[in-house]
DNA sequence: GCCCCTTTTTACAAAGTTTTTACAAGTTAA
DNA sequence: TTAACTTGTAAAAACTTTGTAAAAAGGGGC
């Protein structure tokens, strides 16, 4: 199944559309022919949603992939992530991550097609068992 | 608690007719090819429905099934709910879902016909107990 | 120890969703 | 017709989720 292992995907395809580039065998991040610099957290959270690009992850799975928090773990340490790669991709930041209210974020290419409220895709990765 | 609710059958089949379409396993509802973006409640609400479609659901069915309510309580929500999803289906709102006075709410498939008084016909969804 | 950087928590603010309230309008039966 | 009851509607209230700033906590090197 498309079981997702952590962040330390190498064999990934690189990502690259009309801004962004991400390279998962460097993990180096490109934003205008800029070079990001991204904490460690921030670069397996990025990664995370750009592999999955176009769908819904759900905040526990973020929280599972990511930080191996088990569900239920009341924290808000996923939105001050969230919050500092937004700010660090400057003005694309709602073009790029999107927020699906009550259920997670959802990393969207560049040109991707947007509806008003995709609120009722079901997400791409399974939680837990 | 773990109460499942009526809205989680991934195994329906989808449904589709001249201007609305219901994707159960994506959560997706599409009218005229325009995705459709509902709330969760509203979302369950009509996929009950439409799950049923042609058959008239009680109230109090509808309440149980999306709610959880047991009957006699004293509510307006599911009105208020009916109201959104009509505001949300436009000009096809009273084509599909249909009040059925003193007992719920029907759905009806686009080209459905439709009876004067369709008082008689017995509600598909029987009330627990 | 200190310094610097990263991550998490805290405490609210802001935004989104659902339910209630209060009443208007519609339906049925006597 | 009226009375009793059901449904429709708008707006407010209640509740939930997400956003944000700032403080606190953690970790590595010196």
């Amino acid at each position: 199944m498309g079981m997702l292992q952590s962040g330390n995907n190498f064999h990934a395809m690189p990502y690259r559309d009309e801004h962004l580039t991400m390279d998962f065998t460097q993990q180096a991040v490109m934003l205008d022919s800029e070079r990001m610099t991204l904490t460690r957290k921030e670069y397996e959270l990025l990664a995370l949603l750009v592999q999955h690009a176009g769908e819904i992850i759900p905040r526990d799975a973020l929280l599972m992939q990511v930080w191996g928090y088990s569900a239920a773990i009341r924290t808000r340490t996923l939105d001050v992530h969230v919050r500092r790669l937004r700010k660090k991709l400057g003005g694309y930041a709602d073009q790029y991550i999107e927020t699906v209210f009550g259920i997670g974020y959802r990393f969207q290419p560049f040109h991707a097609p947007r509806f008003c409220q995709p609120q009722a895709t079901r997400p791409a990765l399974a939680l837990g068992a």
